[in-house]
DNA sequence: CTAGTGACGTGCC
DNA sequence: GGGCACGCCACTA
């Protein structure tokens, strides 16, 4: 659909994903992908990615439960530690990771039920 | 305008 | 499973 352009280019897409996020349980995951699905912006993970970093350090925001579709942290070097922060609270959190940013994706994956697809959507229409 | 660069995802080998 | 090519899209030089 042509809507998922103009969410893309709109100002409140950084917003958007914090507040879904927020809404990602203690000791559960999600993906770029899936998060870039919630706010209805298929295709755009990468964007995903970009408004988390935009987060100042620490957030009340539990962007550590975000990682890629492969099941690992994202390690990189322009992350400056923040991947390893990741590892460190994901891990207290109950979910073990190793040292390469592996984790089992599966066994903690969260999908959102009705009631909270319905709150996504709600509280995406007041932005 | 073009080219390079990612906290990405999927498909193929 | 690992590695790689491609498609993806905003941002920056």
């Amino acid at each position: 659909m042509h809507e998922v352009f103009d969410l893309m280019h709109s100002p409140t897409f950084d917003r958007r994903v914090h507040r879904v996020v927020a809404l990602i349980p203690q000791g559960r995951l999600s993906t770029y992908g899936q998060v870039a699905d919630w706010i209805g912006a298929y295709g755009s993970a990468r964007q995903v990615g970009w408004a988390l970093r935009l987060l100042q350090l620490p957030s009340s925001i539990p962007w550590q439960r975000v990682v890629n579709a492969q099941g690992r942290i994202s390690m990189s070097l322009s992350r400056e530690g923040s991947d390893w922060m990741q590892r460190e609270l994901l891990i207290a959190e109950g979910i073990p990771v190793d040292l390469e940013g592996r984790l089992p994706l599966k066994r903690f994956l969260w999908s959102p039920d009705e009631g909270q697809i319905a709150e996504m959507s709600q509280l995406l229409r007041a932005l």
